[in-house]
DNA sequence: TCTACCTTGACGCAGCGTCAGAGTAG
DNA sequence: GCTACTCTGACGCTGCGTCAAGGTAG
């Protein structure tokens, strides 16, 4: 019979340890002396060991202590989930390291501070100058006036929850400007992407067909490296985390993708980003 | 001025994560109203903003607190820390990954007994058995005796620690008698993976002269190889991870490895190791 | 009697979720 | 006066670390 001094100094568990899990069942000693002492035999040490090992591969003490009494509670079926969610876990740091990274590579321009009026205006001018007259005109004509469509791109960037948005992706005003001044313009280099955006959402629908995860996982690092082009972005993440969102939220959005792509296309594409991410 | 329903719908954090940050003092709301109702601005927004990508990556609200009151606070510093941090327990989560899947391949055989003194008996017939002559002679002149040679193998496992480490590296009683049944007595074959040990060593400090991490990460994977072989194990991880604390905290073992292979090698080997495994 | 053990109890940690009970804005 | 908001406690969660006050084994 071992005291819990015994038993800490050989299994390496602390003493307050043992206490807890007596405690909470997990571990009862053998046997209690008249001073309520507690006292582990052998069997005790082996279970010990047992519990150890499954908190190794972090599993919770409630699911060990139901692992251990419950024989009929299929020890290779918590595994399995133990080591399904472990990996979610090491996408979503591998995506967080990625993210870090990429912001570290431009960190002297990070400046948390949203557009103001002036920016705004300064923008749409930009913008606007920048617009091609063909469909300058055609927008003239949906939105009745040139004031009319300015207003209507001025309420975009108005919408909080856009703001929100554009500051998550970019980290940062001063970025997003940047990015923006530089986009608004080159609809003719936007196009080269668009097509390569194509392509990718087709090699999902392949994946989705023959089942193949890592090709999946390919196009969602193939997206991502479009999207860094596309918006000008340091880092994709946040920007694919809301699109996948959107996929599954808004079906309109959905939809019309799946036109293009397929019956089953976004919701595809929305689970493989959020499990290479991890979420 | 938005209420902390408006606040917590743009940004999609949670009333009572808006009323935690007041209590901490990481979000103070611009205003209070008469009633005690939190009023925030815009600038409180963004506040909320940036706290909420710091938080993206892990960083403690209390970091993030330091981080955005206090601009001496580099940031990049954090940043690079947070990575480091953030790399490490991918790490570890990949050593886990590793351990489930291979203890899963053997799951049937699991059995969290230890050895009993029948048992012990059998194994140890079977290691003087297996014994060459020479090498047996040479032990009973050491000792004195064939019982006393018996008996000090005897105290090796029924040393109490012994059981713990065996228990911890084989997954079960069944595996690992199974092990030593097989790995007591083809001395001969052994000699090959000692060879390959020393090969894998050599590695080792070539890359510790060269720095390159990645070389030291490849000799990890080889030395668990070996140690799968050698051992008979279905991972290597906690038996390696045994041996990297070994050559740290017992100067003998690392002073034989260190006059075997260089200066600072066992040292090198124990580090790698840990990094490897991110512990 | 001294000392090295042992006991229980209780607070603290991080970051909120989730009630409860009571006041307030419109 | 109704409803939808707001407020401030206060407990709970996980897995122990870390005192504190007091009993016990040898």
């Amino acid at each position: 019979m071992k005291t819990v001094k015994d038993v800490s100094e050989i299994t390496g568990v602390s003493r307050r340890t043992l206490r807890y899990y007596d405690e909470i069942g997990l571990l009862k000693p053998t046997e209690l002396t008249d001073a309520g002492y507690r006292l582990y035999d052998n069997r005790a040490l082996e279970r010990l060991q047992e519990i150890m090992f499954f908190k190794e591969l972090e599993i919770p003490l409630e699911d060990i202590k139901n692992i251990m009494d419950n024989p009929s509670y299929e020890k290779e079926q918590v595994l399995l989930a133990q080591k399904t969610l472990l990996e979610q876990q090491r996408n979503r740091l591998n995506g967080i390291i990625e993210l870090i990274s990429d912001v570290m590579k431009g960190i002297n321009k990070m400046s948390f501070e949203v557009f103001n009026e002036e920016e705004v205006q300064k923008i749409l001018d930009h913008t606007l100058e920048c617009m091609k007259k063909e469909s300058l005109e055609e927008q003239i004509q949906k939105y009745g006036s040139i004031e009319k469509y300015r207003e209507h791109l001025a309420s975009g960037f108005s919408n909080e929850q856009a703001f929100a948005d554009v500051f998550k992706w970019y980290g940062g005003k001063e970025k997003a400007m940047e990015a923006i001044m530089k986009s608004t313009g080159n609809t003719e280099e936007l196009k080269q992407e668009q097509d390569k955006n194509a392509e990718i959402y087709k090699q999902f629908m392949t994946a989705k067909e023959s089942g193949d995860e890592n090709a999946a996982k390919e196009a969602v690092e193939r997206l991502a490296e479009n999207y860094k082009i596309m918006f000008r972005l340091d880092n994709a993440r946040n920007i694919l985390l809301d699109l996948a969102n959107e996929y599954l939220e808004f079906p309109k959005l959905a939809e019309a993708t799946d036109n293009q792509f397929g019956i089953g296309c976004s919701e595809y594409v929305a689970y493989a980003i959020q499990k290479y991410y991890g979420v």
